[in-house]
DNA sequence: CGCAGGATTGATTGCATTCAACGACCGTGG
DNA sequence: CCACGGTCGTTGAATGCAATCAATCCTGCG
């Protein structure tokens, strides 16, 4: 990031301050965007809300306006079956998009909703469908960053699938990691405070709270995480990462700094 | 082959014979195409390869140079644990590209392989992310095609996270009897010729290849599915559409002349 | 015929669920 | 300040769904 503008400098929107400054680094780690992509993405109409956690941001059978971009907090994407079951289906961190779904299909099959306190700027779908179609760079920046997710997915439903709770959790746990630096946030090794209830666990994972419970103690004996409330970190990072199974290349990270070291 | 200049009008390919015309077809119902585009899909370069089932045609790692698209048979998207164990992540039928993951990204996250014996044409990454870069009906057809693939990715997290097997292997046979129907075979409760032996069918829904076994013979001796050899079909289809708990919705399907009857 | 892959069945085991209760923490309001 | 209620976390006991282990059967095929 931090490509500073090739021509002359226009710093009335200091990009770091900007809400969008998240959404514009992200997409740059998938595509190269030209200073022009990037000021057209920093002026998209948009409206800032404040939302509290469990604020539905799309609704399954939705048709929605807006494409909502997290600016801060985190939020997540949810199923439920016929009889109520619910299964999270994906988790998002600060700067990504949580509707580029919805820009290009009509009804909604899913939920999101805000997972803790955060801000979201809407953006009128009309206003990111035109930037994404008129201009080539940022069109691939979001089909791109579609892939990693859906990459994301896959290896989501070989996680619940045919993993056994434990490395299921430690799975989740080292995912929630590497999404966290990915945005710029400390290492995964120096752990984070986990924003999920026990019962949010147990729903992203396809287990029940109890067990998750029993789980994370099993874990915490074994000197795998060490919990404080909602801290978590991991005095023994490589071993974690072994237990739940993780390899980061469903990811598609490509920053070589920390590619493959964690 | 088939590089035949595209400058005059050229009908000396028959649509419906032509290999490409199924995935004409299918990029057609999710995106409007010009004459133009359909030509220059048509004329892409491409090898047709006549694959037995299990061949692979992208493993995890690799970095691939062709994108394949499937013209006759089945294949599946699979992706295995640390300690050898198989999850089956999607599959597809004919007219479909298997790798549009592939143009994009560098690295595959996960193997694609026949799951019977079939045809397949490989086109060159290159030709292919030129026709979707340069033709933006194309590269939105993509992209929308990317997108349903993603939303039935988290349909299957739901499904083998929150339903018991039961429902996981009605609403299986439920999908794959909707996506032979898109691609203009029979109706979905006239039945078909189900492609997977029994443990397939297990690496797909996350359970074991005997427990599938009593299922099916579950799901049978309700009435709810008759089976001879592999050929399988569905005395009543809307109570075995309620066992899986199946809504059509995640498929994105627009076609209204069967949506939401089934 | 005999072999191999797939399907079927039975017996047993075990991981995760379910049910139920209790405990810890936090914000709120009297 | 403390009592209160609600949410979340923890624990125990019993249950159950699906896995595992182990044969046997069937069928197409060389």
């Amino acid at each position: 990031m931090l490509c500073a503008p090739p021509d002359y400098a226009e710093s009335h929107v200091a990009d770091t301050d900007h809400p969008f400054a998240g959404l514009v680094s992200r997409l740059e780690a998938n595509q190269t965007l030209s200073r022009e992509d990037r000021e057209a993405l920093l002026h998209l109409p948009n409206k800032l809300r404040q939302l509290d956690p469990g604020t539905y941001i799309v609704r399954e059978g939705d048709r929605p306006r807006a494409c909502g971009v997290l600016i801060s907090g985190f939020a997540y994407r949810q199923k439920v079956t016929g009889d109520g079951a619910r299964q999270i289906i994906g988790l998002h961190v600060p700067g990504e998009a949580l509707d580029f779904q919805n820009l290009f299909l009509e009804v909604s099959d899913h939920n999101v909703q805000m997972l803790t306190r955060g801000e979201i700027a809407e953006v009128p779908i009309e206003a990111f469908q035109k930037i994404a179609l008129e201009r080539p760079n940022v069109g691939r920046a979001i089909l791109v960053t579609t892939l990693v997710e859906a990459s994301v997915f896959r290896e989501w439903v070989l996680n619940i699938g045919r993993r056994d709770s434990r490395s299921r959790l430690a799975h989740l746990l080292c995912e929630f990691a590497l999404r966290l630096e990915a945005g710029g946030a400390a290492r995964p090794d120096h752990g984070y405070e986990l924003p999920m209830t026990q019962e949010q666990l147990a729903d992203a994972t396809g287990l029940t709270p109890v067990h998750v419970n029993r789980v994370l103690k099993m874990l915490e004996a074994e000197g795998l995480i060490v919990r404080n409330r909602r801290h978590i970190s991991f005095p023994d990072w490589h071993r974690l990462r072994d237990v739940g199974d993780f390899n980061q290349r469903y990811l598609h990270v490509r920053d070589r700094a920390t590619n493959g070291v964690f």
